[in-house]
DNA sequence: TTGAAAGCGCTAACAT
DNA sequence: ATGTTAGCGCTTTCAA
């Protein structure tokens, strides 16, 4: 049925070898013009299709990558993530295997399991938000990348997301804005992206010669409501411009503000951060914010695990938030 | 340096045929106990895993399914369709290879080659929205499930949310709180779902006895914008229900609605249509809605495919379109 | 320049 | 009950 080498080689007259290197222009081997020629013909005459499995067999190396994933085909935006690790496998000449594993410690020991069986060339293990991880024991004995998240003594080779300068980006787009009272609503569950967003809000500020004041800084549940639930407080602070936690607590916020009669940014200007698209660009004013890359999250993580990228040792690799301006500033 | 079952039979004394058998639990196969025990032993000892590709190999049918889609990676909730994909695929031992192609058709080509070298037993085609569309030639001579999208002629195999159902089902929502003058704000864009739900909402109205007016019907782009824009025609048309061609839609409308100072669901009660988690559960008041039944569409394409499904011959297959209620009406 | 043949790790008759 | 052996489709020395 399906069409072999075998098949070629009959058909145009020569030996398997003779198919193999024609088919992969091997560099060393000399064909003749007019074998090389026959084999071609044959090729196409008989639909012929290597067989990527019986290569990496003999080869004795794949070229399949594993990707798995604790929530990242639920969650919105880190599709993402798959999308940038796919493509960049892609480029070089690689497959992605992907399995979702929803958290679970079983299903994740089988999707482990399952893509060590496909000999995968290494595994890129992902979070779908930015934390800290237990590495699962049998990551150990194998090439794996942590994606958006780390491991506590990062004894793993990580990429993640450069919260801090994300938070200083932000508050830097609120500065240039000529904004000198900025409120920072952050989230009260801890995390990197607390922290970070919120030393690099600090940061900024510092920079730019203005006292931090802690009565500046808000705490609010990570969703709309939070943001929401959070407006009374910031506008009796005095803030003149805001930066939220996300861009969910931003759209809460874009609420409250606007139940008070606030116009944004006429009165209030806010900058939220994610980059959640079907909220960010479609809110009224649509909202600056800054990008989580979680396709270059991706795209890196497969670099680093090919040995394309060297990280300084040890280190999580951190990838920029770039700005995404709109006209919430 | 990897340990094959050459090396596991060595260590206990058995032939390979033995361990293969072991491995398997072949079900005709007579291994005594002893045997078996020194097998298994020797498996843990050497940490021995199986080569899944030597075996696809081997017994000539692999276990990979590919999943081409155009944009499922990038666009919110369609990584659903990747995940019920995975989910179902994993259930019947099967792995899913995943390439996002952008709607590139070379990309889209190369993808479905690469596939077809993997040896995939099919492929699923999956678009981000549910639309017609010109399959690619590749696919023409393989075992091929669209999801999410059909062939004009209906020549393969489909499955496809049941839109009209859908536009029944958020209509009867409305109907059921007691709401005669419903309006429905449809997209501008041609498309299943636009003429679909659009009959839905037809077919309800008509079951329950109310005459169709098209003055009710509005056209309206179909994100935020759109809504808000359509909201004074809405007003205008005395309506005390809108059905809303998608979430996005209707948060556009709920800004509108709330500009002229009418409360949802009291003035004016609002349903959506797709459940994008983000918009609906976070509005205020939580959008009630009808879900994309994406996961579903995954899962059953790989069932189709793998023949466990039998749809009625050259028909699309419906996947239902779950009503999920909350406080917008 | 080309071909023969020995694997790659595993399965499946067929023997024993 | 267990072992032998011939492939599966391809790569790769090594000869010719």
């Amino acid at each position: 049925m399906t069409t072999t080498m075998r098949d070629v080689a009959k058909a145009a007259g020569v030996s398997v070898a003779t198919v193999s290197h024609v088919v992969n222009d091997k560099p060393g081997a000399r064909i003749g013009d007019d074998a090389r020629r026959r084999v071609q013909e044959a090729i196409v005459a008989l639909g012929y299709r290597p067989n990527a499995l019986a290569k990496t067999l003999s080869e004795g190396s794949s070229r399949f990558i594993g990707l798995v994933a604790d929530a990242i085909a639920t969650t919105p935006f880190a599709g993402q993530i798959i999308h940038g690790a796919q493509d960049e496998a892609w480029r070089h000449g690689f497959v992605l295997l992907v399995a979702n594993t929803e958290g679970n410690a079983a299903a994740e020991n089988d999707a482990i399991a399952m893509m060590l069986e496909h000999q995968v060339r290494g595994i890129l293990y992902s979070t779908w938000y930015h934390r800290e991880i237990e590495v699962p024991p049998p990551l150990q004995h194998t090439e794996t990348v942590l994606v958006n998240c780390f491991a506590g003594d990062d004894s793993f080779a990580a990429v993640v997301p450069d919260e801090e300068q994300g938070g200083r980006t932000a508050t830097e787009q609120l500065l240039a804005a000529g904004h000198r009272r900025i409120a920072f609503v952050n989230t009260t569950s801890p995390s990197p992206a607390r922290s970070g967003r919120l030393a690099g809000y600090r940061s900024a500020l510092e920079a730019a010669g203005i006292a931090g004041d802690d009565a500046l800084v808000f705490e609010a549940a990570p969703q709309q409501e939070g943001g929401y639930d959070a407006a009374a407080a910031v506008i009796a602070s005095g803030a003149t411009a805001v930066f939220c936690h996300n861009d969910r607590v931003a759209m809460g916020l874009y609420d409250g503000l606007r139940e008070r009669g606030l116009r944004i940014p006429d009165d209030v200007a806010v900058i939220g951060f994610d980059n959640q698209d079907v909220i960010a660009a479609h809110l009224r004013p649509p909202l600056s914010t800054v990008a989580l890359p979680h396709y270059e999250l991706g795209a890196a993580g497969v670099r680093t695990l090919l040995g394309l990228e060297s990280p300084a040792t040890g280190a999580r690799q951190l990838i920029a938030c770039p700005s995404v301006p709109r006209e919430s500033v």
